[in-house]
DNA sequence: GCGCCAACCGAAAGCCTTTAGGTTTACGAG
DNA sequence: CTCGTAAACCTAAAGGCTTTCGGTTGGCGC
């Protein structure tokens, strides 16, 4: 024992393998990374904050998907269109995770840039001050309420017995499985445009 | 010991310690419950299908308070806007149970009659069968992402250093704490609502 | 009156998180 | 090159949680 010739554990490490397991399993914990990397569970507190630090490093490793650059896109409505679905799809990438970062939203320094970026695009634009926020916070709803809704199970809307509800039946039998969480997001997401396309004073 | 005279536990009782415990520490566990009811942590799986079997009871108490004659109302649209803000209004009754529902959604047999009402009245208003579910999807997109918003510390908007995010700083010191998150709600929801409005080809 | 089973208890297995304290060994300062 | 410091790992252990299993007792139906 002792001291190691080469370090065994890092933080990327760490964080890769606990990404692993969530991917697989939905969850993850500390004896299960030290496993996974041949080492004793003690080991991992030496280079992590406890488990919340865990998930905060999976926090930050899953934004990193976020593509801010769409922001610097015009005319504004559509880089946060294009924002709003990068964002989206950096969860999508990563369903069994969600409900694990859901809990507390994102606020890593390299997130809070874009959302910086996100306010300079909607003040250019001609936005109140005091809209700004709302609007802004009104997207992150759309993104984080589909991020819950691609987390559920498909299987999730298959009903006990359809002659409770026969409507709701027809309905999901008019358009089945795959899509309908893209479909109903990207709805959600030209609703929110349009009113908020009616929002800027200045233009 | 033995059987008590009365007993001592049922699922309401323990449904509503469960709930007590969440609305004061955003958690619960079997054994806390055990010990506020005076009792062996055993004796409560007696009475209930272990830890999620609490959880579920807590998702269905908690959704009971969704009034699902909003949908009753006319016209449809301010009947579905209705149902949202009282679907909303539950969860924001109990913000720190949230990230333990919103894990998975509900699909309670008293929940899914309200979707079935809603699928119903947007047949009647005359929308296509394949845009039903979408835009029944992206509403509950918009209260689950909203309910999300809800459980989180409003400090979080607190940030470290303003100068770092300076147009941030300002837009949200334009709109300071209470209400930001109805506002954007209610904004997301305006949205929704004309975007939808737009959908029915019959009338 | 009698048996059964409902409702509680005690104990224990097996998981998890976290901390405290030891043991090498890499590394950098002198 | 020497040597102290601290990095990186380990062993051990406390304390919590979930869940199950097998008692014990007393209410209730027949």
């Amino acid at each position: 024992m002792g001291r190691p010739h080469k370090p065994l554990l890092d933080r990327v490490r760490i964080t890769t393998t606990a990404l692993e397991l969530v991917d697989e399993q939905g969850d993850f914990s500390v004896p299960q990374i030290a496993r996974r990397l041949g080492v004793q569970t003690a080991s991992v507190y030496h280079h992590v904050d406890g488990r919340d630090g865990i998930v905060e490093l999976l926090r930050e490793r899953i934004c990193a998907a976020i593509d801010g650059g769409t922001l610097d896109g015009k005319p504004w409505d559509a880089a946060v269109a294009a924002w709003a679905r990068s964002y989206r799809a950096a969860f999508a990438a990563h369903p069994k995770a969600i409900p694990l970062l859901t809990t507390s939203p994102v606020r890593a320094p390299r997130v809070l840039e874009q959302y910086e970026k996100a306010v300079a695009l909607l003040i250019d634009a001609g936005f109140a001050l005091p809209d700004v926020m709302p609007a802004i916070i009104a997207l992150e709803n759309l993104v984080l309420g589909s991020a819950l809704d691609m987390a559920a199970p498909e299987a999730m809307w298959e009903l006990a017995d359809d002659t409770a509800t026969p409507r709701l039946a027809r309905a999901l039998a008019a358009f089945p499985e795959g899509g309908r969480t893209d479909t109903a997001f990207e709805l959600a997401l030209a609703g929110y445009l349009t009113h908020v396309r009616g929002m800027p004073d200045g233009v």
